[in-house]
DNA sequence: CACGCCTGGTTAAACGTTTAACCACTCGTT
DNA sequence: AACGAGTGGTTAAACGTTTAACCAGGCGTG
């Protein structure tokens, strides 16, 4: 492969100045310049990463750290920050922690020692690990010393509890998720704050991010005594669904069910999930940007991005037969106009009208 | 951080020793080497990775190559591929084509040029794009080339023929995959030849990878003339469901449902698909093996490595009605023994046992 | 006109390894 | 006793960059 050296004699001039005129480090004659250029077209010079990073310290890469790949939430996620990243000139080095805080504690050990130029991670637990020495954001679960890009979960919670009643429900249950997570906790406060005096919440019960719910859980779908459940994620969104369907009560007709996340496959259960859709593309690719800006000036105070969050009409959620009014048709009703969207507890974001990625599942 | 300048020092000792202690290059005195190993230890040594890679003109990183992340194929495979190759000592480098065979190229450039010792590569596209010149294993999609590890997919198609006719099918129908992809055909092959003098296929079609079905297809599957269908995909499977939703139709009452992949989503659907699994796991740890063995000995030709799939019987296939005999219940009918799988076309893998990866869904 | 100052360029050191070449010993042989 | 062959260690070069230090000439200024 060709080097500095070969550019320089190809030039007639010496590395320094090929180098200079790569980095831009100090001025050169235009005539310098177009021969530099010419000689590393001709020969197709890309510097030596390795030689790059030994020098000043530093690699043009970025570590990419998640919890468990195989949660449906983060592919997402990475190949937004993959695909931002490489736009940057930047590669990725993508690690895994499968759960386990020592895997994670050691992919941020062998990160630093690659020297990347700043990690962008979703902590396993919000157990403040702090680390190494290098830039970070945390993406979902934010921990106190670091940049941090969250989607705006209060806001999702304030969005089902407003769909609810905008559909006609008054009389909710409500399936939140662990207490422990930030993101579960908030989707509550949310949803609670927003029913306050509106929506009567029935039941509550708090349970972990699974389609297997506890048997009391089971037990009381099948007396709902509610028009409408709220769910702390599409997994235990079919968990319900299937509750239901074995004590033989229709969603939506006799139910409403409604989810979070929007996986990729809400679309595909019977009937199709209504959720909330986090900006998964959108997270990912901030990160990025605010992991640059981060390295950029290190000297700022940690900054939070939270981004809004969208409410995804599909058919697991209508309207409540027991209210519904002739002639009122859910299909030709007009809809009132979306809700406006609170500002959360954390407005230090300005979320971007980014459109959500769209993903499909193939062979 | 302290380098081996530090270490060397520490000991009392010249670098090179401490180079030699480190990598076996050269036998020292038990003496010395304990007091190298103790200074180590001490100082927390761990070497520059990029003085490494500039010195020897190879990284202990490795590529990762799929053609998009979203794919729910992936996300186990990269986990998987993570796993093992970091269990190696080796870092994993991943990039995301989006598809697109530009892209793709680019990172494959991107990998020649960060001296990656290899690289796993799911092709977007069976195009022989050979191209830069380091070890490359592939995955799914062979390439003459390049040592390649694959599902079996005929013996797939093979194990739902054997399954339909276990079960009591006779009449059938085939959604097959893109003729052009090697996985779709082998499935269609393996399929064709088990169901051979034994089911009847009244009718194929091939389909794209998609839940969205031809317009034709979802009418065909409003008067199937069949009582099983065998889909391509699990997401054509997802479109055959609704399909037969849509038409009234029971499944597995009336007609029952095969798909092929076992997304981490078959088992949330209504009803839950029987398909056959891939070991994604094992796919990805097969890889990182493979490309160390290519590694180790680059002349060797490429090899082929075939590991077995797996039926996975869940809800949406079932006994046909109309052949059901009287006292012979599903239920308590001894199952057949397991047909025992023939030796696909690329004999040369022999695949290990190991048990698939366990994924699960949470928030 | 001599001086200092930009301007555009070069030389050489340094980053942290690996590894070939070298060297001082100790032994076993002859 | 002299020699050759290990044995266990050191010295120094090299990998491909970046960048500080240096330098030659042109130019406005006193």
């Amino acid at each position: 492969m060709a080097r500095l050296k070969d550019v320089a004699q190809a030039a007639g001039v010496s590395i320094a100045t090929v180098s200079n005129v790569l980095n831009g480090t100090k001025a050169v004659t235009p005539e310098v310049e177009r021969r530099v250029l010419e000689a590393i077209a001709r020969l197709g010079y890309h510097p030596n990463p390795h030689a790059q990073s030994l020098r000043t310290g530093h690699s043009r890469t970025f570590g990419l750290l998640v919890p468990d790949l195989t949660n449906p939430y983060f592919p997402a996620l990475v190949q937004a920050v993959e695909a931002t990243a490489r736009a940057h000139g930047h590669a990725l080095l993508v690690m895994d922690a499968g759960n386990e805080a020592e895997r994670e504690a050691e992919a941020l050990a062998l990160m630093a020692n690659y020297r990347v130029a700043g990690v962008i991670w979703v902590p396993v637990a919000d157990r403040g690990t702090a680390n190494g020495h290098f830039p970070i954001v945390t993406v979902d679960r934010p921990v106190a010393a670091y940049d941090a890009v969250v989607a705006d979960h209060r806001q999702g919670g304030a969005l089902v509890a407003q769909h609810a009643f905008d559909l006609g429900h008054r009389r909710v249950g409500l399936l939140s998720g662990p207490r422990a997570l930030p993101s579960a906790a908030l989707r509550r406060e949310g949803f609670l704050a927003a029913a306050a005096g509106r929506l009567d919440v029935v039941w509550e019960r708090e349970v972990p991010f699974s389609s297997d719910l506890p048997p009391d859980v089971v037990a009381r779908l099948a007396e709902p005594e509610c028009t409408l459940v709220a769910c702390a994620n599409d997994a235990v969104a079919v968990g319900v669904l299937r509750a239901l369907r074995s004590a033989n009560l229709r969603v939506p007709e006799q139910v409403s069910v409604i989810g979070f996340d929007d996986v990729p496959w809400a679309d595909f259960v019977e009937p199709a999930l209504t959720t909330v859709r986090q900006p998964l593309g959108a997270l990912g690719a901030d990160a990025v940007t605010m992991l640059q800006a981060r390295i950029a000036s290190p000297e700022l105070p940690p900054q939070r991005l939270t981004l809004p969050v969208e409410l995804i009409e599909r058919r697991s959620a209508a309207r409540p037969v027991s209210i519904r009014v002739a002639g009122d048709d859910a299909r030709t009703r007009p809809r009132p106009s979306p809700p406006r969207v609170a500002a959360s507890d954390a407005p230090t974001g300005e979320g971007d009208g980014r459109p959500a990625l769209h993903t499909e599942a193939c062979g």
